[in-house]
RNA sequence: GCCGAAGUGGCGGAACUGGCAGACGCGCUCGACUCAAAAUCGAGUGGGGUGACCCCCCGUGCGGGUUCGAUCCCCGCCUUCGGCACCA
């Protein structure tokens, strides 16, 4: 017998693959009739080639892989693509690291990336390959932009924006974590710059509401991104200062609390602390709280460990309620980004304006209680309906949820206030100041203010420059032939935009051109994204649970309502996959723990590699990689090579006997197909196929033992393609990439008898194999008759006997 | 602090709807093959008692509860991981 060489077989069966164009899958002809074929959008997040693939990147496709095989085989066709994300900061540090120019390095890169796609055999349709770096592609990207820019969803301002100071550029919200930067985990500066941004406040109910549309996203991807969106409902209402005519509102999600609220406290950014205290006793003390809160950095503020601070304007303004004159004061745990950067404070009933009374000896005055009467320590905090208000006018006695609407109304009624909504989402700064990136297609215009580039004129292509560092300003700008362009409006000579766009921008529809990747009418034909979209499976990993995942949301339902899609929601299911660590940490070169995935190819195949990444443990946990792990895959590959080799393989009449390993084989049918189908599950089906190839090697002279081969290599076929291919041959047979999957045979899964385990007072006494069809009468008096239960019983009746159908019986005693 | 997930042999994990805890793999032990080793094959492998076998007791982070029966449900706690964190 040959040995299993999986070094000899994989390039070979790879090379058949590609020959035959295994998994491309054409575009229907248009128009699209009405007796189309079923199909399936599998797809996992594109990579960035930033460096070679490494062993989260086999989990990923792999598992991607194992969907779209079973899809294809049980009479789907599955669209499977793959692409780069090659635009952006990783592609662009690793191409300063390495000292070549970007789009020499990433298109290196992405070389070798493709080698190593190739190499693991995952059934991709190659014909479909995008790059977001090449202007085929980020023409439409642009295209994009400027169809949002024309719906008012893109837009330019100056406003507060975190800046990194390290990678040189301005950050989203998004990429800033803990008030360092996502990408360098340098801490950010606040600074005030016009940028570009998207609106996408203006669909965070949307993006809320719409997730009811989602067929299977994990439960903590859908709380974070709530969480993320932070829509809560309450109030604007609207404060005067008398005596210099001033109206401040406020935004309160507890405006029943009003009564209660006994100072006002603004951010030491608000605009109007100025005016409030100028030539007054207090403003030398306020600006010189004003200059300290400027001083501190976001992570110094943000820790709410740290004892509250403020100061007294000696100002006071009237609660529109009570008529009373509050003081107000300034405080830098008041946020000028949220809500409107001033707020009532209510310290009976809030934490933070609780701590901040106690400490400054200000007013506390309890409007809530509980329903019951009970009595409980401030801050009471409560909002439901156990708890009641108390001392607030007319709406004394009201439950809370009463008396908010009852307030609001009553403000509504004075216009001095409306109900309204807050939300923690910011809209999506998107214009970085850095080279390699989709260049911004807008102009500057002294006469005429910033102009969108004619859509004739797309693709406003990417400057070649020589020195593409980042350097706080875009290197663009030094490109100078580039920058001087003429205006689309007035036709003086006008600049470019040279700010370029946020990665994510590429990433955000690129799932869309895959459908129609070579189209040069629009970034994809509607008829034939909706032939395919929205993607049926997206897998990928957890730490885009927020950034991605919430971008391609939002451009998927703003392309909705220009029309472009005829969907809302982009990825119907999601599966997040779990990270692989190894000697607990996460693999890294600096750590000196990374196993390349060559390496194991090298040494074990790449089915074996499959097979083992899979195996480690349910995909969407953390796992931690062990080296013997993957020789225990190979060993198996081995001993099924041997087992399709030795078992004596007569030819059987078809359909194969009724054996016991021929059940055992339908079975491992029914549990693989179920475990990978219903389940999602895929560490479970390597396991049973490995306990019917264990079943086979006892029993190689079973008159099933052909059929129990084939059932075995067919079912190992998505996790490992190509010694299965082979094995398939040499069981005479050819294609097994498009043979139908296989289906359980009901009657071989009946059983003519099974079991019986017998518990006497839940504990396990004795099992006996009985017939299927036996009553509950004759199980109880079966059991009893054993003589080691009639020992137990020893005579005494039993007080109860419970029946378990096909499985116990428990006596009790 | 708030929200969420998880905790099972020496290790990774299985047990799907409350019904035989530890499937499968790794590791280890013994045996076969070999001059020998590796590879491969076979047997065994949660802990304890007793010990030829049978059998008994304990056992799924800890403490309680519900139930004939709990890894699974409920209450309280501990630990680990993840998210959010002055969001008014």
């Amino acid at each position: 017998m040959e040995r299993y060489d999986p070094q000899a077989i994989e390039p070979r069966w790879q090379a058949v693959w590609e020959n035959a164009k295994a998994f491309e899958v054409p575009n229907p002809d248009l128009p699209i009739g009405e007796d189309v074929r079923p199909r399936s959008y599998v797809l996992e997040m594109l990579p960035y080639p930033s460096g070679e693939l490494h062993m989260g990147h086999v989990k990923n496709y792999t598992l991607g892989d194992v969907v779209a095989h079973v899809r294809r085989r049980t009479g789907y066709d599955v669209l499977r693509p793959m692409g780069y994300d090659a635009f952006g900061l990783p592609a662009e540090n690793a191409a300063i690291r390495e000292g070549g120019h970007p789009r020499t390095v990433t298109e290196r890169n992405i070389a070798s990336i493709r080698r190593q796609m190739l190499r693991m055999g995952w059934s991709i349709d190659w014909s479909r390959e995008i790059s977001t770096h090449e202007p085929e592609y980020y023409r439409w990207t642009q295209w994009l932009f400027l169809r949002f820019h024309e719906a008012g969803l893109a837009y330019r301002r100056e406003a507060p924006v975190k800046w990194c100071p390290n990678d040189q550029t301005v950050l989203a919200n998004e990429q800033v974590v803990d008030g360092c930067c996502e990408r360098c985990g340098a801490e950010v500066e606040a600074k005030n710059l016009a940028q570009w941004f998207f609106r996408t406040t203006a669909y965070a109910d949307a993006l809320l509401d719409e997730m009811s549309l989602l067929e299977d996203w994990p439960d903590r991807v859908l709380t974070m991104q709530r969480n993320w969106i932070g829509r809560s409902r309450g109030a604007e209402v609207s404060f005067r200062i008398e005596s210099l005519d001033i109206e401040i509102p406020v935004f309160t999600t507890r405006p029943d609390t009003l009564f209660g609220a006994t100072f006002f406290v603004l951010a030491p950014e608000h605009p109007l602390i100025e005016r409030l205290v100028a030539g007054t006793t207090a403003e030398e003390a306020v600006q010189a709280y004003v200059r300290r809160a400027a001083a501190q950095t976001a992570v110094e503020r943000a820790n709410p460990e740290r004892e509250k601070s403020g100061v007294d304007t000696g100002r006071t303004i009237t609660n529109p309620v009570t008529g009373e004159e509050i003081p107000i004061w300034v405080a830098d745990y008041v946020l000028m980004e949220y809500g409107t950067g001033a707020i009532m404070a209510v310290p009976a009933h809030d934490e933070r304006d609780y701590e901040f009374a106690v400490r400054f000896g200000l007013d506390i005055r309890r409007v809530v209680e509980p329903a019951d009467g009970g009595e409980v320590e401030l801050p009471y905090v409560d909002k439901s309906t156990s708890a009641r208000s108390i001392n607030s006018g007319q709406f004394s006695g009201l439950t809370t949820p009463e008396a908010i609407d009852g307030v609001i109304a009553w403000l509504e009624e004075r216009s001095i206030g409306r109900a309204t909504t807050g939300y923690r989402l910011r809209d999506w700064l998107l214009s970085r100041q850095r080279y390699w990136g989709c260049p911004i297609p807008m102009v500057h215009c002294d006469t005429c203010g910033v102009v969108p580039v004619p859509e004739a004129d797309l693709p406003v292509l990417l400057p070649e420059i020589d020195d593409y560092l980042p350097k706080g300003r875009s290197p663009l700008a030094s490109a100078e032939d580039w920058v001087a362009t003429t205006c689309p409006g007035c036709g003086s000579p006008a600049r470019r935009e040279t700010d370029t766009m946020d990665t994510f921008v590429d990433s955000s529809w690129y799932f869309l051109r895959y459908c129609d990747p070579h189209t040069d009418a629009a970034p994809v034909r509607r008829e034939i994204v909706d032939y395919w979209a929205p993607v049926n499976q997206y897998i990928g990993g957890i730490e885009h649970a927020i950034l991605h995942l919430l971008y391609a949301r939002f451009f998927v339902k703003v392309m909705n309502d220009l029309g472009v899609v005829g969907f809302r929601e982009p990825f119907l299911r999601l599966f997040t996959q779990g990270m692989i660590y190894r000697f607990g940490a996460k693999m890294s070169k600096s750590k000196g723990n990374v196993v390349s995935p060559d390496e194991s190819i090298e040494r074990y195949g790449a089915d074996a590699l499959r097979l083992y990444v899979l195996f480690m443990g349910p995909a969407d946990e953390d796992a931690e990689w062990q080296d013997s792990g993957i020789e225990g895959t190979s060993r198996f590959l081995n001993r099924l090579w041997r087992v399709v080799h030795q078992a004596g393989i007569p030819t059987e009449p078809a359909p194969p006997p009724d054996t016991p390993l021929a059940r055992r084989a339908h079975h491992a049918i029914a549990k693989v197909s179920d475990d990978i189908q219903r389940r999602f599950q895929f560490n479970t089906p390597i396991a049973a196929i490995m306990e019917l190839v264990n079943e086979i090697s006892k029993a190689p002279d079973d008159p099933a033992a052909r059929f129990a081969c084939e059932t075995a290599v067919s079912l190992v076929q998505p996790y490992a393609p190509h010694v299965a291919e082979e094995l398939w041959g040499r069981l005479g047979h050819s294609r097994l990439w498009e043979t139908p999957w296989p289906v359980a045979d009901p009657a071989m899964l009946q059983r003519e008898t099974f079991e019986l385990v017998v518990q006497v007072n839940g504990k396990v006494r004795e099992r006996i194999e009985v017939a299927t069809d036996i009553g509950d009468d004759e199980i109880v008096a079966t059991a009893r008759s054993l003589p080691r239960i009639a020992e137990l019983l020893d005579g005494r009746e039993p007080r109860k006997a419970i029946v378990v159908p096909r499985k116990l019986v428990n006596l009790v005693l």
